[in-house]
RNA sequence: GGUGACAUAGCCAAGUGGUAAGGCAAGGGUCUGCAAAACCCUCACCCCCGGUUCAAAUCCGGGUGUCACCUCCA
């Protein structure tokens, strides 16, 4: 497949080191406050893509951080660590806040149909491992001790900006208030590597080191984790775009300088899901969680869809009228699907491998979710059985992650449970009361009585109920 | 200020040199006691100005606009 290659600026042939395994890392959550929407952009994106490579053949051993430490400073105020924060903030230990928030950024996964890693990794766990790389580093020349801190040394590298073409002195420091120079470093660029002074102070979370007790700089999280459970190669490495400078480009100079060598080929980059007046963000507008858009009567995967419906590489502008337009859609492509027949014929082998070839097409390039969407549509219209639609739109599923066929099913199963008498079929959600009163509708539209039977239809609906005249007979639903 | 990206119908969006996919909305129609649903039909000179080419939404140059990053963010 092809992927656009955010260390190259161009679409590249993707081949792992390894052909039979694929080394994926993912930048994980901060885990002080509930995750918006905005951030499971990207993590939906980067399940897409795992779950491709996988239906591509390829094994996947994917492995995601939890930073529960050592995050600097928070949106608008200056000077307080994000767990610290959320800590004082509820009155719990900051240990408690991590546990709570990951377990709800999982929860909030699972009903987005996001994957769990196959590893998933504290940061707090690993302190060892970046003991290691610092003395490495350390030992190499390409760190130092400055004001009881450890430094990485960017002057060592001869290029430090991958993903563009910056010069140091461009670098605008202080562009966004509380942002102080610190004036340990060397080099404008350089970065901590080990805390042991900070200007924020009553930290948690310490623990003993070489250069007196203290704590990670958030750059090197990833790099320890990554070497701890993927070695010294990565084939790919995921992330918002908005780590790419200055994250990813720390974490390349210091696993670079300390491995010795080339150490992850491959850069996917999502882009930001904006509001109309720009950037997303915790402490602006409305908080827009899994939970919210639940409470508002949106099912999860709605808003999977309208991210699918966009390229991971494209801004991506949030209105409820757009999860609307979602919505609508995928209510509809389920209603269609419930109306195909699972017993219609035997899979057709020739349309179904047509169809999968368009389907695999847009995918291998770069990702072309909105294209791989376009592809259902194009199942539904084909000349071919219904057997083999579904088993398409099931296939297709391993990758969209968006349950059609088992809520076409579910829906097929609901129609079928219909109870049938004089002719008449009524086809709801099980409740006698309310098949009663479809029925005296019935008897009413009979007799001609039409004002009877729109008293009955209004009745219901000002119970939140839907009738649905069908040849012979009416469905109901609840909205 | 520097850097990176993007600009296609009312909205979302595909398109990677050969006379504009798809979805939503809208309008018209069939069906219906009415309504809804379903089905059929209709709906774009691709931000502007130059250039390359037989041919450009697609390539090049120059504008304009929007967004992002510049040590907190997915």
């Amino acid at each position: 497949m092809q992927l656009y290659n955010s260390a190259s600026h161009q679409k590249e042939d993707f081949v792992p080191r390894d052909p039979n395994l694929v080394k994926m890392y993912t930048c994980g959550p901060t885990v002080y406050h509930f995750a918006h929407i905005g951030n499971l952009r990207s993590y939906i994106m980067e399940d897409v893509l795992e779950k491709y490579m996988r239906y591509a053949g390829y094994n996947v051993k994917r492995v995601m951080n939890i930073t529960d430490v050592g995050h600097l400073t928070s949106d608008a105020d200056s000077g307080e660590d994000k767990m610290i924060k959320g800590a004082k903030r509820e009155h719990k230990t900051v240990m408690d806040i991590a546990k709570y928030y990951t377990d709800a950024f999982f929860a909030d996964c699972a009903r987005l149909n996001i994957k769990t890693p196959d590893v998933v990794e504290p940061a707090t766990n690993c302190i060892g491992e970046y003991i290691t790389i610092i003395t490495g580093l350390l030992d190499k020349g390409f760190a130092y001790r400055a004001g009881g801190n450890v430094y990485f040394d960017t002057s060592k590298l001869d290029k430090y900006y991958v993903f563009n073409e910056q010069d140091s002195d461009d670098l605008a420091v202080g562009v966004r208030e509380g942002v102080e120079e610190d004036p340990n470093k060397r080099n404008k660029n350089d970065f901590v590597l080990w805390f042991t002074q900070s200007k924020f102070e009553d930290q948690a979370l310490k623990w003993d080191s070489p250069w007196g007790e203290g704590y990670p700089g958030w750059h090197i999280e990833c790099s320890g984790i990554s070497m701890k459970h993927l070695g010294e190669y990565l084939d790919i490495h995921c992330g918002g775009i908005d780590n790419a400078f200055p994250h990813h480009t720390n974490e390349i100079a210091q696993s670079e300088s300390y491995l010795g060598h080339k150490w992850c080929n491959y850069w996917f980059h999502v882009l930001h899901l904006n509001t109309s007046g720009g950037k997303m963000s915790k402490s602006k507008g409305e908080f827009l969680t899994v939970s919210l858009l639940e409470e508002k009567g949106y099912d999860p995967l709605i808003y999977r869809l309208f991210c699918l419906q966009s390229h991971y590489r494209k801004a991506l502008v949030f209105s409820w009228e757009n999860l609307d337009n979602a919505k609508v859609a995928f209510d509809k492509l389920v209603a269609r699907i419930a109306t195909l027949k699972p017993e219609d014929g035997a899979v057709d082998q020739g349309a179904f491998d047509e169809q999968k070839a368009k389907f695999q097409a847009a995918l291998d390039n770069d990702l072309n979710t909105s294209l791989a969407v376009t592809a259902l549509y194009d199942v539904l219209k084909a000349q071919t059985n219904d057997a083999t639609k579904l088993a398409l739109l099931a296939d297709f599923d391993r990758v969209l992650g968006l349950n059609l066929t088992e809520k076409a099913a579910e829906k097929r199963k609901t129609a079928a449970s219909g109870t049938t008498s004089g002719g008449y079929t009524v086809q709801g959600e099980g409740d006698p009361a309310i098949d009663a009163l479809v029925r005296q509708r019935a008897e009413a539209k009979k007799a001609k009585n039409f004002a009877e039977a729109d008293r009955i239809r209004d009745e219901l609906k000002a119970a939140g109920i839907e009738v649905t005249d069908v040849a012979g007979g009416a469905t109901w639903t609840r909205a």
